[in-house]
Order: structure tokens, then sequence, then C-alpha cells
DNA sequence: TTCTACTACTTAGCGCTACTATGTACTAGT
DNA sequence: ACTAGTACATAGTAGCGCTAAGTAGTAGAA
């Protein structure tokens, strides 16, 4: 991952999480290939799970915890309340800045 | 400053830096200023001039002392080649965010 | 004269976040 | 038995913006 990236990624990553979870609960090692699948491909593992470690303390998803076929047990989020404002408050200052800097490029004002 | 936008200018606010500098050279404390005034109100003064040395060390920009007629010397920055070079994939990343960020607001795909 | 305010730059220490690297554990196929 | 895929966890590192405090120069008010 280049270095700009990972500097730009930080305090975006967590929103991107947030709005995966919006309306479909997912499990971590499903977050990342959801990650990798929208072009973020070299998002390594364990930052997603320390990122979900986060924003459980936060207390912006619920857990559960579900068997898988296929392995480990799965730790399942789901956004609550706190988590959509959260997110709400995230695509705000999103806004802001994207405004700022589409300005900017267009050598604006 | 909110939390989350501190979190979110990291990466972004030394291309917003090397933008403003496209054309017109400036000094520390008139580069603040034109933040401010561009909506980003709450920077510390510290955090861009600790931003202008590690542009200057990385040699994104070439640097010129001038007398100043109300306080110290200035310390004008201008964006050398490297610099353009640097802003241009600063651009391209900011691109690539932005449009999985829109992609996502939408609820898209 | 002293004090305040504005201009202008510097720097040590802190908190937060993404990355690296490594490890654990379960299942299925060869 | 071995490999590969699934699934989660975590200690240590680096980078960046912020806080806080300082230095230095000029000009106008008290």
């Amino acid at each position: 991952m280049g270095k700009q990236m990972t500097e730009m990624l930080k305090g975006t990553l967590e929103g991107i999480v947030l709005a995966l979870l919006t309306g479909k609960p997912a499990y971590g090692y499903e977050i990342t290939t959801l990650l990798r699948a929208r072009g973020f491909s070299d998002i390594a593992e364990g930052t997603v799970y320390a990122l979900l470690v986060r924003i459980e303390q936060k207390g912006l998803v619920d857990v559960e915890k579900r068997p898988s076929e296929k392995g480990p047990p799965r730790k399942v989020y789901t956004l609550n309340a706190q988590g959509e404002k959260e997110l709400d408050e995230f695509w705000n200052t999103w806004s802001f800045l994207s405004e700022r800097l589409e300005q900017l490029r267009k050598g604006g004002k």
C-alpha cells in the first residue's frame, strides 16, 4: 500500500467500515473481503480486526458470536443507533473536507 | 477541532498545503491564514510549521528567507518539480478514495 | 516607559490509527 | 500428515496532527 494511501485512510477507514455495515451485519473476515472487493486490495487483516475491537469498545456496534461451518466461530457486527449517529457525523466531516478539496483542485477561489 | 476531522486530515493536509503552493509561493504564517480562510479554522499553527519542515526535508519545496516589515524574517516556500510530482500522486490517491466513498454513500454496489 | 497585540517561526511530548509480523484454531481436501 | 482456506487476536512500529510553551521582531496604546 502506498504511504500516502495509508495516511489518508486514517480516519476514513472507520467510516468505510461503518458504511459497509449499514443494513447488513457482517463478520471480520467478511468485512476484509468486502473491502478488498471494493478496491482496498492491500488492507491488512490485522488492521480490520483492530478497528473492529475499537468500534466495539466505542459502543458503535453490537456483537454476536456465531458458529461457522468452515472454521472458528465468527463475530458478527451490527451497526447500532450510536453507530448510525457516528456514521452521520462521518459523512458530514467527509463532505466538508471533500468540498474544500474539490474547490482546491479546480484552482478555485 | 473534531476528533474525526483531525484524523481525516492526516495525509490530506500535506496535499492541501502543496495545492495551495501551486503557482504562488507562500510563507508559513500566510499558509496558516490561507487555510483558515478556506474553512480549516482550527488548524494549529504548530501543525503547519511542522508540516513545512517535513515537506522541506522531503525535498518537495524550495525555501528562501526574506525580511518582513512586521516581524521576524519569513521563510517563503516554493513548490518544485518533485513537489509537483508528489501533488499529482496526491490527487490520484484522493480521487481513488473519493470515488470509493461516494460509491459507498450512494449505497452503491 | 511599559504593556499589549500582532507578526513569524520552533519544538518537545502526546494520542490516535494503519501496518508488520506472528500466532492460534478449526475444517476439508490431497 | 500436509496444505490451504477460514477466522480471529495482538505486540510493536511509524507517521501525523495537536497541545503547549517558547523565542523574536514591530508598532501602537497606557
